[in-house]
RNA sequence: GGUCUCGUGGCCGAGUGGCUAGGCUGAGCUCUGCAAAAGCUCCUACAGCGGUUCGAAUCCGCUCGAGACCUCCA
């Protein structure tokens, strides 16, 4: 029996509104796509919440056991600036401004988005398409839809036709939207519109003649509209049909909206089972992004170089911080919170670094009441993480694992209450949801052989003169040692212990 | 204006009809030569009003408040 028949999934699929158990299409496998970042300037922290949150979905349904192929495209064409009209791509006005090529941009926040997810420990997708690999697919599908009578062509420019599309689908079936209220409600059609109706929506743009991203097409140069990427590379990478699509909350109108029409329209069937949308991280309740300038970098958040922290937090810290509220409600960033989980996540990875130094002695007397809490508390694991990925209630359960730890820790006579087969599953499942499942590894505080070997030779010495009870000088080691930022921690047997303070 | 979400103890944040979430902070105790760490105990909330129910933080209605989307954003 494999895990995820044991612990099967539920999950809160957008598209219905309710949480539905996960039955993914080829069992055994699952296909999930997600919206990546636009490549024209560096990752805020909001930003990474979503990727987090994709990374812990990914991670959990391989440790369930599923063979995963996770899509997460580049975004490297931009998306269009203000009003469409403008005919100008984000890439080529952020090139222009610097003076840059377009590719010499995209290289650079591609790397700098790839840095801030290896520091976050977010795993790779299996496949990272860019947009700009995809232009003849694009054009291919563009086609498919005029030929369809889907799409039209004004200008060198190729429109999707909602309205034509309503006749037979439901255009606002994921937002829970009708096309009446969306024409009658938000911006005018002005003059200058090529466009039959304002809620239709780019699939090919023209290219000006000083637009720097171009490629040519049957409708002469342009570049693709925003949405038809995703349907292109999601399509390309895991069938017309796939289990998972993902993306940020603020994606889910019109961009997803778009890309369902457009992929129900070309193909004819529903292109995704399951929609999931990750909630916003907020900044004194409102919601953290680029254009209202209350967004942090990762590297402003490391170093607590920012007029609004106090000092600088981990990566494993902030990691740990958004794994404590469950990805669909928002999440407020505050320092008072990143205190909190900053010794919430020491707690739990000096349990992880401790658990891994305990073994078992053999010929236990098992207590029949301990063992059966324990092998609940594993069991609460699979549980809480099957149950729409709830990170929160996870971690509750860890953390009361690590008090268990703790105190084995301290007594390792207790250790005897429990056989050793149920102390190794215990010991594995720690150590497991840690590291592979919700990905918090240990923050190693020294990476230093010179300064650990000096550490240890003072920790010698104190052994020393403590055994001598030498009390005046076995202080002033440990005092002088804690001035400088190493905090020494006696242990119950006379071993003694270190801990660089950040 | 339209669509929708949320409002939990000092702070953060789970929880959807009955059973103490958890973390941080604070207080006390135990262990320790003294610390630190750790363990134990305590501080018991659900915006307001009304309704449904044997019973509601959880369902329904209204009021107040906050936010999101409707325009580029994860």
């Amino acid at each position: 029996m494999k895990l995820y028949q044991k612990y099967p999934i539920q999950l809160s699929n957008s598209l219905s509104g309710v949480k539905e158990p996960f039955e993914p299409i080829t069992p055994g496998f699952v296909g999930m796509y997600v919206c990546g970042p636009t490549v024209y300037n560096n990752v805020h922290l909001g930003n990474t919440r979503t990727f987090l949150t994709f990374d812990i979905i990914s991670r959990y349904f391989r440790f369930l056991g599923y063979k995963v192929r996770y899509v997460r495209n580049i975004t490297d064409v931009g998306h269009l600036v203000g009003d469409v009209d403008e005919g100008e791509d984000k890439i080529g006005k952020k090139a222009r401004l610097e003076q840059l090529e377009p590719m010499e941009i995209v290289k650079r926040y591609t790397e700098d988005f790839h840095t801030v997810m290896r520091q976050f420990n977010i795993l790779p997708p299996s496949i990272e398409p860019s947009a700009t690999g995809h232009i003849v697919e694009q054009i291919n599908i563009t086609k498919k839809l005029i030929d369809l009578g889907l799409a039209y062509e004004v200008n060198g420019s190729v429109y999707f036709d909602v309205k034509k599309y309503n006749q037979s689908h439901h255009y606002g079936i994921l937002s829970g939207r009708n096309i009446e209220e969306l024409m009658e409600s938000g911006r005018e059609l002005d003059s200058q519109d090529e466009k039959r109706e304002k809620i239709d929506f780019a699939l090919w743009k023209k290219a000006s003649p000083e637009h720097i991203m171009r490629w040519p097409s049957p409708w002469g140069d342009g570049f693709p509209g925003w949405h038809i990427e995703c349907t292109v590379m999601s399509t390309k990478y895991l069938g017309e049909t796939f289990d998972l699509h993902g993306g940020g909350m603020d994606l889910k109108f019109p961009h997803h909206e778009c890309e369902i029409a457009q992929a129900t329209g070309a193909n004819g069937k529903t292109p995704v089972k399951y929609w999931i949308h990750s909630n916003m991280l907020t900044v004194n309740g409102q919601k953290m992004s680029k254009s209202l300038g209350n967004s942090f970098l990762p590297a402003e958040l490391f170093t607590g170089n920012h007029p609004m922290l106090q000092k600088g937090y981990s990566p494993m810290t902030v990691r740990f911080f958004m794994l404590q509220s469950h990805y669909s409600s928002t999440l407020d960033f505050s320092n008072e919170a990143l205190n909190a989980a900053e010794k919430g996540y020491k707690k739990l990875s000096n349990a992880l670094s401790l658990v891994k130094t305990l073994t078992h002695a053999g010929g236990a007397s098992a207590n029949a009441d301990t063992e059966k809490k324990l092998l609940q508390l594993i069991d609460e694991c699979y549980q809480n993480m099957s149950d729409d990925f709830n990170t929160a209630k996870t971690l509750a359960v860890l953390f009361e694992m690590a008090s268990q730890i703790n105190t084995w820790a301290g007594q390792k006579e207790m250790l005897s209450e429990v056989s050793t087969d149920v102390f190794e599953k215990f010991k594995i499942t720690y150590i497991a949801f840690m590291e592979e499942a919700l990905g918090l590894k240990e923050e190693k505080s020294v990476n230093n052989d010179l300064l650990e070997g000096t550490i240890n030779v003072l920790i010698g010495l104190r052994k020393r003169v403590r055994t001598d009870r030498n009390f005046a000088l076995s202080d002033k080691i440990r005092d002088d040692l804690k001035a400088i930022g190493i905090q020494l921690k006696d242990g119950k047997d006379g071993e003694m212990s270190y801990e660089i303070e950040s």
